[in-house]
This record gives structure tokens, sequence and C-alpha cells, in this order.
RNA sequence: GGAGGGGUACCCAAGCGGCCAACGGGGGCAGACUGUAAAUCUGCUGGCUCAGCCUUCGGAGGUUCGAAUCCUCCCCCCUCCA
């Protein structure tokens, strides 16, 4: 395999869709520098997983050189991008904007060479612009077109509203591309319209036209819903390094090579070899998603305290050992002096109700100081300290000590 | 405007006078086995210091010794017709 070949398989890696295929090998076959456009929104970001995968590859881009104009769509999201119920928001004020773009910075550099970075806002040519150039700018795309989007089409057959100012969403994100002459344009799988029409308005404009990569959609800790917040099955890039490196061991074998697919900057190579030798040499799967477990930790939260991370989680989970710091918390005795098991359980927030702490109990996942105990009616003296655990996860401390 | 169907626990979904704190599935939690996994097996999955008691089946009333189940009114969802 060739060089040019190499890397035209590490920007095919994981990938959902490059159109047209063929000019991914021309372009990288072309020498030139070239410029990667992707567009964020001006939100407070708050990245996990999910987002980082378009985030790798524009890392991959710029390991062959390549310039990355990481945009901030400060002036398209006074717009919103339509959802169905699109309304305009108001613009952020410049300083909001710029406190936003610098915890961009934080998050993405841990990913992405800050030299072979330019951040940009669109802002600074759609400013400027006036509305003649905005009413030329629209009499390059027809409401045809503007219907193929499979939302707009929804919408329009179903009789709900389409306001004028939603088209012009797309074709300003389009018109960025222009501005930007970019050479790439990545994007989510959603994106796949918008980043089209940045093809074709280059083409109006006589430029050659941008190639288009969309990145899939990352599935979460489950193994079947796309990772989000909400759905509580992500790994934040701010998590600490023992949630981002513990999460990730948690997940399915299966799901593993996924995450090294999308998620891992190792040589694909190398993946493949921990492969074959978990076949054929009884490799443990475990110690593959370990290195995986490891280079996340370690990319997001640095190489010290990945390792703390990692020689806690085996600590605790290979030696069975209880994990560093128990939180304290305070639970109310009574006149006698002591407390219930089960309502220890419960004001310790290990569990629901007692309720639940009694079936816990009876289900033999409840140990104090270690030890099993099935009774829950057991007292617990306020003069003690004690470890409580249900399960092999929750664990407080109770007593005088006091934190 | 007319006709019909439906609202049950986190979700789906049985039940249609007492044996219903409510079948079953999903999800979740726990135990066993492991590699803290996956798969599998088992148990649990309203509250209360719990062999007992209390509150749940869209809401409010009513019938009855007894209602998720029957009656009345109201609210909400879906389908078909105009």
């Amino acid at each position: 395999m060739t060089v040019q070949d190499e890397a035209v398989a590490l920007i095919r890696r994981g990938t959902e869709e490059i159109i047209p295929d063929h000019e991914l090998v021309e372009r990288l076959r072309s020498g030139k520098r070239l410029r990667i456009k992707a567009g964020f929104d001006p939100t407070a970001p708050d990245l996990h997983l999910g987002h980082t995968v378009l985030i790798n590859k524009l890392r991959q881009f710029q390991d062959l050189g390549h310039e990355v104009l990481f945009l901030i769509g400060d002036f398209t999201a006074t717009i919103g991008d339509p959802s169905g119920k699109s309304a305009t928001r108001p613009p952020l004020t410049a300083e909001e904007v710029a406190a936003n773009a610098r915890t961009y910075e934080e998050q993405i550099y841990c990913i992405l060479d800050p030299d072979k970075t330019r951040l940009v806002f669109n802002s600074e040519w759609m400013g400027e612009m006036r509305a003649a150039e905005l009413i030329q700018l629209a009499s390059r795309y027809t409401v045809a077109r503007m219907l193929e989007r499979d939302d707009f089409d929804q919408r329009y057959r179903s009789g709900s509203s389409i306001a004028i100012h939603e088209f012009l969403y797309p074709l300003i994100q389009g018109y960025d591309s222009v501005a930007l002459e970019a050479d790439f344009e990545l994007g989510g799988t959603d994106q796949r319209f918008n980043l089209l029409v940045g093809r074709e308005l280059q083409r109006q404009f006589g430029q050659q036209p941008q190639t288009v990569l969309t990145t899939p959609l990352l599935v979460g800790l489950d193994g079947h819903k796309k990772m989000s917040k909400s759905l509580g099955n992500y790994v934040g890039v701010q998590d600490s390094a023992e949630d981002i490196y513990g999460k990730v061991m948690s997940i399915s074998d299966e799901l593993m090579w996924r995450y090294f697919e999308l998620l891992s900057l190792r040589p694909w190579g190398e993946v493949e070899e921990m492969q074959r030798r978990i076949h054929e040499q009884g490799m443990n799967p475990r110690d593959a998603k370990d290195e995986l477990a490891y280079e996340l930790a370690a990319r997001f939260r640095g190489g010290q305290e990945a390792d703390a991370a990692r020689d806690a989680f085996v600590a605790r989970f290979r030696h069975g050992g209880r994990p560093e710091d128990i939180p304290w918390v305070a639970v109310p005795y009574d006149e006698a002096g002591g407390i219930g098991l089960a309502a220890a359980l419960k004001e310790s927030g290990l569990v629901a109700s007692t309720s639940e702490a009694m079936r816990m109990a009876q289900q033999g996942a409840v140990r104090v100081d270690g030890e099993r105990v099935e009774d829950p009616k057991q007292r617990l003296s306020a003069d003690a300290n004690h470890v409580l655990q249900v399960g092999k996860r929750r664990f407080a401390r109770i007593g005088p000590e006091g934190g």
C-alpha cells in the first residue's frame, strides 16, 4: 500500500458517505494542502464522544498535513437550523460568542492541532453582506431544490408552514464554503443536504465544489441508541478520567470495535492485529478494551490521570476492592443512638426507598464494612463508622467522623 | 358536525365484579458465572422498619358487603365518515 493509499484508507475509515467518492482519491493525491471545513453551533458546547467522531476525522486530515477551518456559525445561529418548529433566535452577544469559542477550544484541542486549525466565524462575512447581495445569493437556488431536503418536503406535503428565512440557513451555510473556498466539508449524516448546497453554490461561484464527507452517529454505551446526554448513555469529554475509563470499560465487546473505528486514533492495522490475537491467541478482549479506555481517558484528561483511573479501576474491580473516595453522608440517628440498616441505606441515597432496601438485603446485595448482611433490620450504632455497599458499585460511608 | 376505538405501574401490554399490588414482554436493579463485560441462568422491580399496614389502574362522583373491572359526568388520545 502506498502512502497515498494509506491516506485514502485513513479518511475513509468509519465514514458514512463521501460525495462523490472519486474526488476523495483525486484530492488526496493532488498534493495540495486542503481546506477542511466543519461548522459548529455557537452555543456553549458540552461535547461527548459522539461529537468527537467528526473532530477525530478533522484530526486525521490534519495528520495528513491539511488545514482545518473550524467554523462557528454565529450568524446562522440567529436563524436556527430548521428543525420543524423553527424560529429565529436572538443573536448571541459578541462576548457570549467569544466565551463559547474559548470553551470549544478547551475541548477540541485535546484532539486537534491548534497550529493547523483556524477558528472562523461566519458573522465575519455574513455580517457585512448587504441586502442586495443576499438577494443575489438567494437567486442561486430554487425552491424545488430546497424541497429536496426531506424535512422541508415532509412539512410542505403535510401542510405545515415553512417560513422563507428557513431556506436561508442551508443557503448561508453553503455560502460559507464559498467564502472559505473549502475543499472538503464534514458533517453528521443529518447535514448531508446542507453540505450539498455548498457544493452547488461553489459551482455557481466558479469554484471547484467541495467534497462532502459525512460521519455516522455514534451508538451510546447501551449499544443500541445514539449517544446522547438525555439518554444518559454518553461519555462527556469533560468527564473525569475515572468516568471516561470506567464507562468505556463497561461497553460490550462488539461495540468496542466500532468505538475503535470511530474514536481511536490508533492505526487500523494495530486494531486488526488485536482482533487477530484475540481470535487466534486467546488474548483477553478486556485488555483491548483497556487500551481504548486508556487512550480516551488520556486524550481528554492527560496521561497521569488516565494512569490513576486505570489503577483505581483495576484495584476496585479486578481485585474486588473499594473505591478510594467513598462519599461520607449524614444520616439521621434516632434517640437510641442508632439507625436501622434499611433506613440507613435509604437515607444515604444508595436505594430509593426502604422497600428497595428490604429487597436488596434479601437478595444478598447489601454489605456493611464488606460483610454481607441479609437482615435489613440490623441496627447500626451512631458511634461507629461504617461503609455501606449495595451491589458492586454503590458505596457510602456513614458515622461520626463527619467526612 | 357524525360514527367507532382507547387511556392500566418506567415503556409496551393483559385483566373486564372478589383468588389483583394487578399475567406477559421490554427496560432497570440484584445474585450466580465471568473479564466491573457480553451471553446465559435465577430473583426483584408502589410505599411504609415490611409475616402486617397504607396508597395505586385518565379525573370526579355513584352502585355494591366488595370495583382496574358495572353506572353517570368530565378530560385527553387515535381511527373512519362529512
